[in-house]
DNA sequence: CGTGTGTATCGTCAATCGACGATTGACGAT
DNA sequence: ATCGTCAATCGTCGATTGACGATACACACG
């Protein structure tokens, strides 16, 4: 068997969608970091491909990454805490597998920033 | 006076909207690698405040631009020249009066690739 | 033809990135 | 208590980035 035998509903608060993301300036020099910070967290085909992952749900833990990726776990785990440093997905401390997820809110506050340009 | 003395209007082709760039997938590992790119060149927050004034026409040329930045012209070259190889902006290579300006299509792609997420 | 203006390119240098293996730490299960 | 699994961290290495000054280039104008 899979030594990881597919991950049960760990992952964040379920259907939380906060859409605060849209009160900030969108215009400014803070933005124009914001935006770049975000990103650059995205400038890599590995990263915006675990987010794709994350968003569709077919992946909770660093390991299932590692399985779809031809990476070592190390390399994934830092690509995760590029991630999570970005606010872009955030992480379950307290279970016993860490489960990763998406942060609806960074990334529609990334959507709105980019459409103001 | 100003050795830049306001340019007259030596931008693109003006009122053109391809947006030719919501036809090609959105989800590949192609996808990926065209959004990592286009956030990766976004991904400085001087070339966001580029981005930024290209297309609010504050700017059109690079003198222009280090006039309002803190850095060398040869800094905001190389920010331009980043921008350029990424397809975000476009050049008339006409003259020494290089005009720069926005490529609306690759942005609107850039916008649709990251809706998808 | 020389001069000034606006850009691009080159070379350099410090800093950061991306990848890896190895190690460590936390749990659950045996 | 020991073992196996999952993940984070450390240290290293080569590649890339970002910044700069200096230089070279293209053209308009005198």
């Amino acid at each position: 068997m899979s030594p990881h035998p597919i991950p049960d509903e760990l992952c964040c608060p379920a259907g939380s969608e906060p859409l605060d993301g849209v009160a900030a300036t969108v215009e400014s020099p803070e933005a124009d970091a914001e935006l770049a910070a975000l990103a650059k967290a995205l400038a890599h085909p590995v990263r915006v491909r675990i987010v794709r992952m994350l968003a569709r749900r077919e992946a909770r833990m660093c390991s299932h990454i590692v399985d779809e990726l031809p990476l070592a776990q190390s390399t994934v785990s830092e690509h995760l805490r590029v991630l999570k440093a970005a606010g872009l997905i955030v992480a379950n401390e307290s279970s016993p597998r860490v489960g990763y997820c998406i942060a609806p809110a960074a990334l529609t506050r990334f959507k709105a920033l980019l459409q103001a340009l």
